[in-house]
DNA sequence: TGTATTGTTCCGCGATGATGAACGCTTATG
DNA sequence: CATAAGCGTTCATCATCGCGGAACAATACA
């Protein structure tokens, strides 16, 4: 609007807006949609057709649902990252080891993103899922991958996103955060001590590639009471870290 | 083009085939993917910086990869579906119970999707993946749904796609799928004698809601040499009707 | 250094997506 | 039972907006 041609192309930005919205919703019939992402009742009937046509959309008696064609793209991008295809296994053997949640990050567009999770025997209660979307610097898996990108991306992520706190113990200012991340590159692991979530800690570990550049990292999670003392400081993260080094060998191998 | 306004918005359906082409391609630059889907660069171009945009398209390097947001996007569609939910764990155990391959499927658009499956230990080497879309006349898995399909459907499903051969026992033949289906109803229990696939005979039951419709089925696939004789016939299909009829007893509750 | 690709920008044209009103239809409501 | 309110759908009009060719920039290659 203000700047007149140099947003994309609205067809289909709207396209997308309704594909979330449909989500949002559990399903939803058109005027409920129209409603919620604020265009005429024809135009979302016409972009629902066009959605359904493509597969992308599905009738489900008297209210539209996305497909599980989502599926099929996502299945196919998820397995073409390496990172997702060398590392799901050790994740798993990382979750068996320490019993406790273990998971698989990565990064895309400043966002922390879930790619993998293994539940341990004593594995706390779900808190995140499978491609669930979180802010960088406020998780050990963030934080892992935050020291080691290049200076330029690290200021750049941190100008568009900013530090919002998501709980009490979340680091918000970008001095201690500099400090923390430096201790990170040195000891090759960071730690999250409640900084997103009441009473969960967990340690990360950063996955580098041949080059030297972070492609990832993988954690183990659990509640506070369980992580703490020398299993916290000591134990947790040499086990992560051994995790990482032999994902890191296999990287190069393949 | 022949039908002038009467196919979709096709900025909409641009942006999806350059998603889907992104994603065969495993990511690819701007003029490998115009030429791939015939159209201008600068059209894709246009495409492309409105799909990064939106996040549903990553810049890696000197090409574009299609983002995990798709996984996060497929991931709540895939929760929404109450038959996942409560099917999940049951398909595992039912994995672990006859060490084979089982699976979970439910129909859209009239073909077999895999919404889950599970390994046993001594399960066969992984053929299909989760999201991938079967035709649904020649698996287990799918003749089950089929056969519980109000007639209509049925008909409609089957005008659509046709009856394609995709190995030497598929069933072409409308008659023979016919009785066959009727048999399916009569036993509550599905076969497929290497109709997919050479070497793979799978055994499958419908899942059907309180109300009577087929929601999805689940099976149990195994090589040939190891489903056979009293274990193929009686055995595994037993097995295969127990979890069926809990699954159906959980959504009953819930 | 020249050449052949690549990704990107620009702009005018004309197709085409957005829109509100109108139509059946089913489901509340008096 | 009649009325009204809500739904999804269709239609035709108009201005917009996406399209595409050509020009540009930035690289890789020989």
């Amino acid at each position: 609007m203000a700047t007149p041609g140099s947003d994309g192309i609205q067809a289909v930005d709207r396209a997308f807006d309704i594909v979330e919205s449909l989500n949002d919703l559990d399903g939803a019939g058109v005027s409920e949609l129209a409603d919620h992402v604020d265009l005429p009742k024809s135009t979302v009937h016409n972009h629902l057709k066009t959605l359904e046509r493509a597969e992308y959309v599905v009738r489900d008696g008297d209210e539209y649902r996305t497909s599980l064609k989502f599926l099929q793209l996502s299945e196919t991008a998820r397995t073409q990252q390496e990172l997702y295809r060398v590392a799901r296994s050790e994740v798993d053997q990382l979750a068996e080891k320490t019993g406790e949640i273990s998971a698989l990050m990565t990064e895309e567009h400043g966002r922390g993103v879930f790619l993998y999770r293994s539940r341990g025997s004593e594995a706390a209660r779900i808190d995140t899922c499978v491609g669930d979307r979180v802010p960088i610097h406020c998780t050990a898996l963030g934080k892992a991958i935050l020291a080691f990108l290049p200076e330029g991306r690290r200021t750049e992520i941190i100008d568009r996103h900013g530090l919002s706190a998501v709980s009490p113990n979340t680091i918000t200012d970008r001095e201690v955060l500099a400090e923390e991340l430096e201790s990170v590159r040195e000891e090759r692991i960071a730690y999250d001590d409640e900084e997103r979530l009441n009473g969960l800690r967990s340690v990360a570990a950063p996955i580098l590639d041949g080059s030297g550049s972070v492609i990832g990292s993988i954690s183990v999670a659990g509640p506070t009471h369980r992580m703490r003392g020398d299993r916290f400081e000591t134990a947790v993260p040499e086990t992560v870290l051994g995790i990482a080094n032999v994902i890191e060998l296999n990287l190069e191998h393949s």
